[in-house]
DNA sequence: CAGTATCCAAGAAGATACTG
DNA sequence: CAGTATCTTCTTGGATACTG
């Protein structure tokens, strides 16, 4: 791939900014991360709050935020068991920057539509 | 898939959040921006700055920006063709909110991975 | 209830070769 | 120089069925 040790600020798999790009940009990171923002909830009632996820994307999803540290697992070991997942202090940390990002992509929606329809219009005539 | 209109936040192609996060979310747009942000680049200046994208890679990034309204194409009619690309005033706002993330990210970034590793290793000796 | 296992389809991205 | 075109591979994620 790339010779290593030559770039400003480095592409390869050790860049930190790549790493939690990684994980807050896949599809479904963030709406987890969002929905434990509001308390602990079991994984039947994430999957009730998120009605467009898989059990499968659910479950992986879950296993790559508690492998980063950013929420924990508990389980209960009752005789239908139950689980909960919740934010680890770590994983309230992130939160800030991120509402940051919502708050911006709020803010400039419109404009980023009407940028796009005008990018489209203009390739389509063209 | 799931019924329109019945979710928090919604999770349909208009959420502005999906919107941001898969664009930021993709391999490229973050390296991009935060090229741009210490000003223009010419098209093979970015490729030598990002050794790692291809051609392919570079050209549709750009166009996915630029279709955004973040960047802004320049073309040069010179002899051989130059080009140039640079962040619009959207792009310049967005700049903040992405260091917000950076920041955390290198702050943190000691903490995920120690985390990853003890996850890992608790895993494998389960 | 809270998963795991398996299979499959679609999209993202790399390699390579060619063009105005 | 700044791309396009094409082909192939890799990765993501959805559907379905089964389990402790």
């Amino acid at each position: 791939m790339s010779a290593p040790g030559e770039l400003p600020w480095s592409l390869d798999t050790a860049c930190p900014v790549r790493d939690v790009l990684d994980r807050i940009g896949d599809k479904w990171s963030t709406l987890i991360l969002n929905l434990l923002s509001s308390g602990p909830h079991r994984f039947s009632a994430a999957q009730r709050a998120i009605p467009d996820i898989s059990k499968r994307m659910l479950t992986q999803t879950f296993r790559d935020l508690e492998r980063d540290g950013l929420i924990e697992r508990t389980v209960y070991p009752t005789k239908p068991p139950s689980v909960d997942y919740r934010l680890t202090a770590l994983g309230e940390t992130i939160l800030e920057p991120l509402a940051g990002l919502v708050h911006w992509a709020e803010r400039h929606h419109d404009a980023i539509r009407h940028a796009r329809h005008t990018f489209d219009d203009v390739t389509d005539t063209a």
